[in-house]
DNA sequence: GATGAATGAGGGTTCATTCAT
DNA sequence: CATGAATGAACCCTCATTCAT
């Protein structure tokens, strides 16, 4: 799914593919909750942003949670392919265990998620967001954070896996899951507005200081 | 959930002084914003938290907006006080300008920063939601995101310091903020559960990190 | 009553008069009627401008309602003290039943209700205003319209004697009231700006036109 | 008297057509507010009374003072075509400059003004309500008292022609307009509940006594 | 009596959701 | 399926009125 960045509708919906309709709406709704905030948004915005009808919105998604929700989990389902695939790739050529093979087994793992970090920047405070699944039963909100918490968990195995290897000193792999995901999202929260072209920099410099430090 | 659970009033109103009804009433949003989150927060049900009428929080705040906006603003004076606090406390002793000293200044820095995130954990929906500030004038719009950038420009200041007098390496001193702020806020936003009395821990863990790094 | 213009508070009340209280109220609420209509001003804004607090209003009456009411009276004596005045002062010198003797009784009519209309143009919404007795039983729902009604009754048997005596022509004495009182209104309420002293002029260009015509 | 009496839905909305909604909402606000005043009544009452929901209201008008505004505008329309068709059929036959000829106008203008007066009697407070364009912006409350104004400004067209016809007296086409406007009014306005059908005769009594006065 | 903070019912307005076309 | 007008529950805010001091 990508998204560009106009809330204009863009096709009249009869030029595209039966079946697009729900991607088209989906887009939409990332559009417009990043420009205005997932809360603040009304159906009828994402609907004309989307240019379909209020009534069109419903026949594809049961009510306002479910929209948010796939959007959601469309953004999961992404991130953890791209992290999946970056990983995956370790498997191939990762032969040495050494310190240098879990440096860049970690440039793996970041590179990904700061893109996504990234890329979904005005989306932050929706995935985030606590609030969207109020007045939702609990099986939904027993799944809350589900995103931050699905990287925290296999940022914590990485590093209990570092641990072992000895490639990291001794400590909670909780805690450091915890820096090196802070870390990232530190990096592409601040608005530094750098060029895109500068992420893998960006992921080595994360990888250094995680790893060395930034003394001396 | 409508939050009406957690509605009943606290404190008999009449038992607290004059005037401290502001405060109260301010203590009260921040717990009920905390549970619900501020979008979803009904006045009434802050009201009731606060063991008073609707109107009566409109006699202190002129409307929603105004409210949210002075608890946030209340949240950041706490914040830059125990900050300026620390800091302050510095002259007194730092008379070497050694690594060990940068490191010495580094935990003032980042204890009541972690000390302030993670007792507003439940908060930091509403301290960084954008959407609050929607709809109003262009003098408030504009001091958006100012609790995360003064964080960061004062990071950020103190890192510049930290490259001149050699403790770390060259590098963008916004960058090494950016990493330093991300890795306080990964740790308080962590659902890790620990004992408050851990912190002074988890500022020395953080500063060990960010300097020395993690590996070996 | 005599009521000034502004609507600031002007007399501290302990410099007045025990028992000015009730006036000076009255004489706020006219003032603030005449700045923002009746229906807009709240109790708290009639308080203010009289100096006092708002419970004090309710101490000297009963609600709004009963406040209005009192506004309404003052008002009414007033005018018809001024119109008795001028009418039994008919009496004395008003021997001759001619035509030129009903010119001036009419004139006496017209110029107290002239200068009653203008004093209170910006009151007039609320003296002819239905609304402020919505909400109040049957027996004052009857009053409705008094003052105006009132007049109208006076201004009929004028001209009934005014017929009977053969100064007018045959008609309906109720429409010739009518016509008479729309005359006044009219030229009262029309923003003529004229000052105060040529209100003999107006009335008697009143009277000249209701008698003779505009004709020729 | 809170209007629930007058609530009952006078007229399916399905029978309507489409898009006449609009025009059935304005309906029922002119009811409605005949029957309670415009400041006093709610915006569910005027829902009810056109048979819709509240949110259809708004589908419809911006908010509460767009649709006094509408119904206000619609009046204001409705009245000058009146009087403009009548002001027009002037020209076919009014060759003769002469008194009669004037008096005829005067007919002409008097008619549809009465008539007008008399239809929205019930209106007339919230015709001539000040209060309804508080704190609406500058543009709206420099038109305030547009329709009055607008009347008396023609009225005064009228006169001013009289006068240089030699159909009426020298003096100040102003004070004769107000003067006129006022007895139609003033007509209008009283309680005297005469069967339509002799607005006819109402407009050439008023003339005639407006062009000959009622002496003698 | 005077005060003014507290009260809470009431009304304006929004917007997710439905459903007849 | 798409449409978009209609719906009405829900929430913000106002302000007449009360009452403890």
């Amino acid at each position: 799914m990508n998204l560009s960045s106009s809330s204009e509708p863009r096709l009249k919906l009869r030029e595209r593919l039966r079946g697009a309709t729900r991607d088209a709406i989906l887009e939409a709704a990332a559009a417009v909750f990043s420009a205005g905030g997932a809360t603040q948004t009304r159906i009828e915005d994402i609907a004309a942003s989307a240019g379909v009808a209020v009534g069109t919105v419903y026949n594809y998604f049961e009510d306002r949670t479910a929209l948010v929700n796939a959007l959601l989990e469309a953004r999961r389902r992404d991130m953890f392919d791209a992290l999946d695939a970056a990983v995956s790739s370790t498997t191939v050529a990762a032969v040495d265990k050494t310190h240098r093979g879990f440096e860049a087994e970690l440039e793996r793992f970041v590179a990904p998620l700061a893109r996504h970090f990234d890329a979904n920047r005005a989306l932050l405070s929706v995935l985030l967001d606590e609030e969207l699944h109020r007045g939702i039963d609990a099986k939904v909100a027993s799944r809350r954070h589900t995103i931050q918490q699905e990287v925290l968990d296999r940022a914590e195995r990485l590093m209990a896996k570092g641990i072992r290897s000895h490639a990291l000193q001794k400590g909670d792999p909780a805690v450091y899951a915890a820096l090196l995901v802070g870390m990232i999202r530190g990096v592409a929260t601040s608005a530094l507005d750098r060029p895109e072209a500068r992420f893998a920099d960006s992921a080595r410099e994360i990888v250094r200081v995680f790893m060395k430090g930034a003394s001396r």
